[in-house]
DNA sequence: TATTGTTATACTCTATAACTATA
DNA sequence: TATAGTTATAGAGTATAACAATA
């Protein structure tokens, strides 16, 4: 593993690089005009609608989506004076908020959702078929586990994830 | 195709942007780190020191990286000031503008590049063999394509890439 | 002392519209 | 009239550091 790319690497590289980054940009389009939402805040509404419970302690949401503390929060607050979520005192732990989807929410999310897909699924999917979609899941998750695992790679201390 | 996504695509979405979102993060630190780049410049550079002439014009540089005309402008203008490009008239249409990385443009990159490849290595291609390299490859190809020939979805005139 | 979250602040990036100049 | 690029400007998002409160 000599930390080098062959061609076919730096080629895949450079065409994963680019396809999400169209495709990251027509959903950002689609969701702005749909609900005035950013695609963090989309992430984020999401994360909560999922959730049986409907809510996520701050540091939980932030997984994956937000890589500092005051980034959520603004969204967060963002998403609060929308009236799309409420942030209340964690009952178990004092210093936690948990985040709740509100009703508002989750009505937007649905009115969302129909022009998310269709986007997603005539840009990404169309010129899958279905067992390619199963080939390039099986080839994603294994990525995807070990990027998680991955401390950061520069100098950051491996505490958690959010904070630096 | 009824535009909708079975749980499989759902997940295989996700994963993607996941997965890059990782990679576009950890990607920026290092570039920051290395060079006090930006993804979006880094990107510039590498496709003029591509060039065999290390030159390309505003707008054929604009494909892909950036949506807006302003945005590369703007870009353009800080590689500039920071020595890396040179902006000329070009010779034979006097609207268009010729960028020409610079010795030191060129000297930045080499210097950056060793540990972006290793970004990339360790991150997205140390869970994957050659051949998953290749299957993945094989994979994205037909999805870029298609991304590159699809009009924007929503309302935009199918004009070009950067104006509106 | 470590963790959770907020605030203030500064900075980067992006996009729209108005503008100039050339084809 | 259409295209290439710039400028001004405004807005959205991000990160750092200092802070308060709880574990």
């Amino acid at each position: 593993m000599p930390a080098s790319l062959d061609p076919v690497q730096l080629g895949t590289y450079f065409d994963l690089i680019e396809v999400t980054s169209l495709l990251r940009h027509a959903v950002e389009q689609q969701l702005k005009e749909a609900g005035d939402l950013s695609y963090v805040q989309f992430q984020l509404l999401a994360r909560l609608g999922d959730s049986p419970t409907g809510s996520h302690r701050m540091t939980d949401l932030a997984d994956g989506v937000v890589y500092s503390r005051s980034g959520l929060t603004y969204q967060a607050g963002l998403l609060e004076k929308a009236g799309l979520v409420e942030r209340s005192p964690s009952p178990d732990d004092e210093r936690s908020v948990t985040v709740t989807i509100t009703d508002a929410g989750r009505a937007l999310l649905a009115k969302v959702l129909p022009g998310h897909v269709e986007v997603v699924s005539g840009l990404l999917f169309e010129p899958l078929s279905r067992s390619d979609v199963e080939t390039l899941a099986a080839l994603l998750a294994p990525v995807r586990d070990h990027m998680r695992s991955s401390p950061p790679r520069s100098a950051a201390p491996r505490r958690r994830k959010t904070g630096a």
